[in-house]
DNA sequence: CTGAATCCACGCAGATACTG
DNA sequence: CAGTATCTGCGTGGATTCAG
């Protein structure tokens, strides 16, 4: 088996700075949403579903902060409030896809490592 | 700007399950070290930097519980325990380096992003 | 409707000391 | 050398309340 890569130290900083950024709770299941098109607040709130208005605007911020989507406000009452991904945001997307892909095609593989693991581990313990 | 993919909940779930899984500090560094061949706990400890024992063995514990490395004791003296990517592991990197492609590629656009908005926060206060 | 502000529980992560 | 055990600080995320 012949190494698929070569991997400097930097690079790995790198690459674990990203994850972190996009493997908090929330993050990815909102970008998710956002894809299909704009959506307001209330709106991707019930789309998500089980989000605290709390974390919904941190993150919404955090991803307006970092460039992944515009925030546009209508001056209405009761105010409205439409968030879309730019085209950086849209980019993010396919490398996310490409390990969501792995992930649903290697899921049944983690699941039974994991209860193997446990049940080893219990059998010792 | 047509849609480049369609999103369901469910996978969308599944995706940041596998993202939280590889976004916490360490992992993708241990991982990234492992890729050119297996290593013993003190190398491994060296070569990553800044990594604490506890956090050393936590990370490696979950990575062997998942099926991504395998931990082999020699029971010599002083002890020696080499850790190895597995197949499985090995495959985690190829949609991993993906991303840190594209976080290479955008850290300039991200950047630039967050010092617009945190500049245009301060000025409003 | 769309937030901001506050309080609080929990788990991650570091530091330190000890063991086989 | 390769861990385990314990204590502790801190950030994340949830619930609740208040405001424009």
């Amino acid at each position: 088996m012949k190494p698929r890569h070569v991997h400097r130290s930097e690079d790995c900083r790198a690459i674990s700075e990203i994850l972190q950024r996009v493997g908090d709770k929330w993050t990815v299941l909102v970008v998710g949403m956002l894809s299909n098109g704009p959506m307001r607040f209330s709106e991707l709130r019930h789309a998500v579903g089980g989000i605290s208005q709390k974390m919904l605007t941190t993150t919404l911020r955090g991803l307006e902060r970092d460039g992944f989507v515009t925030r546009t406000v209508f001056p209405t009452i009761p105010p409205r409030v439409d968030y879309e991904l730019t085209e950086l945001g849209h980019q993010l997307q396919e490398p996310v896809n490409a390990l969501a892909d792995w992930a649903r095609q290697n899921t049944l593989h983690i699941n039974a490592a994991r209860s193997r693991y446990d049940a080893a581990s219990k059998q010792e313990g």
